[in-house]
DNA sequence: CGGAGTCTTGAAATATGTCAACTCCCGTGG
DNA sequence: CCACGGGAGTTGACATATTTCAAGACTCCG
């Protein structure tokens, strides 16, 4: 972990500025945060936290990603979320982290230190509400996982899972073609992810290529060439979500 | 569905008057939600909210058991969360439910309308946090389960549930011998929460019974005979999590 | 007493996991 | 610049846990 001083920006230049935790802040909040906040920076693979580590700061995702996952003492693990920036690490009233948070790309945190944090959320309800919005967020997003994993086929899984970075790539605002995506996991863990093995993610997404559902132009970046077959594939809508 | 009049009772008698969203109110407060609440019964089998439908009220699970379920258009279903006593319906700031709650036994509960209830937060800090709080617990826990439903086996899975249902019956403060527990689920509910068919829920509950682990009673009646046993099957913990 | 819902049990089918070998990259260090 | 090495991905053959299909037994309630 690297603390990165030099590359400290205002905050209305923050790429994640309207959809972080600071996104309803006015500017007098916004400098309060902006006194606050430090950056830190990862590499790909570091681990940023570990299960039952005391959370000294908490974090908004500025840039990369990362995986929330947990792993059982015979070594099977399960990823339990994908942090894309702007995406929170901490909990209104928690000190105790209940699974591991690792890097998966270089990434980069705007971090600050959890008591001020907190002294500083009494005093501002933008902030307090929007943690409260993100955390259900998340709880909606958990529950919608519970349904894939315990009853989706693997080939549905996987289709699920290609919808779900296309629209959160989408939501980001990728300036560039809306079509070309980043797979910012390895197959192993696209398998952690979706409760499968790493054999059987390669046999689906050759299936989906050869099928011309998707297309790859190298490991990390691809585009979707058949929304409408995906979205069939998703197992969400008998009718592939046409509205025509 | 039954609006019960007569059995509106006093808050103070109230049998999760400790542990629901009005677990930290003072007596005034207590007084302000005593005023807003209408109780409501349910039959088993009915269905309580559906999925899409709007919160005109939110509510505490008084008696009883439901639960949270989320449907595919072939039928498949999922639970996504198990509601006993104390439990609480609606989010704050939420207005709509993304998932069925069905009551699978008879039940009660505490209504309030949602638009005054959530005014009511704003001016009572004790309740907004208890709601927070509650609905962090409810993200732990569905990531939990996301760990079981993508990576334990029919065994682990039948044995955390049931390990579930011990720590949840004891929490909740039963009375009676503690080991007297009740399964308030049908072996196909059981495996729409588990992920799994009913034929294999059928078939691990005899395992265990006939392992001399569990021991019925009747159908919804049972108690754990051997523990370390039990806790060793949920793989959670590779030596059974004897303290010695 | 009947009947429906629940549970049990067996046999067969199958999706996914396991094991294993091989290829393809890509970055590193000589 | 090339060779090397290791991580990542592919693919096949085989194993197996769980599902599927099916038949029957139990039990509770009207």
């Amino acid at each position: 972990m690297t603390v990165d001083l030099l590359s400290r920006q205002n905050c209305s230049d923050c790429p994640i500025r309207h959809r972080a935790v600071c996104a309803r802040c006015s500017p007098e909040e916004l400098d309060q945060l902006e006194r606050l906040k430090t950056y830190k920076s990862f590499k790909a693979g570091d681990p940023i936290l570990w299960r039952g580590d005391t959370l000294t700061y908490v974090a908004s995702l500025v840039e990369g990603v990362a995986t929330l996952g947990k792993t059982m003492e015979d070594g099977r693990t399960q990823m339990v979320g994908l942090l894309l920036p702007s995406d929170f690490i901490g909990r209104p009233g928690r000190s105790e982290i209940d699974f591991d948070v690792v890097a998966v790309t270089d990434l980069t945190l705007c971090c600050f230190q959890r008591k001020p944090f907190e002294a500083l959320i009494g005093s501002t309800p933008h902030i307090a509400q929007r943690l409260v919005e993100m955390a259900l967020d998340e709880l909606d997003v958990a529950r919608e996982w519970m349904l894939l994993l315990g009853r989706k086929t693997a080939r549905e899984k996987i289709a699920t899972f290609i919808n779900m970075l296309v629209q959160r790539q989408h939501l980001s605002g990728a300036e560039n073609d809306k079509r070309a995506l980043v797979l910012p996991l390895t197959q192993e863990q696209i398998a952690n992810y979706l409760g499968l093995t790493l054999e059987t993610v390669s046999r689906q997404l050759s299936a989906m290529k050869k099928e011309g559902i998707v297309q790859f132009s190298d490991r990390r970046h691809f585009e979707v060439v058949d929304f409408p077959a995906l979205h069939m594939a998703t197992g969400d809508d008998s009718d592939g979500g046409m509205l025509v």
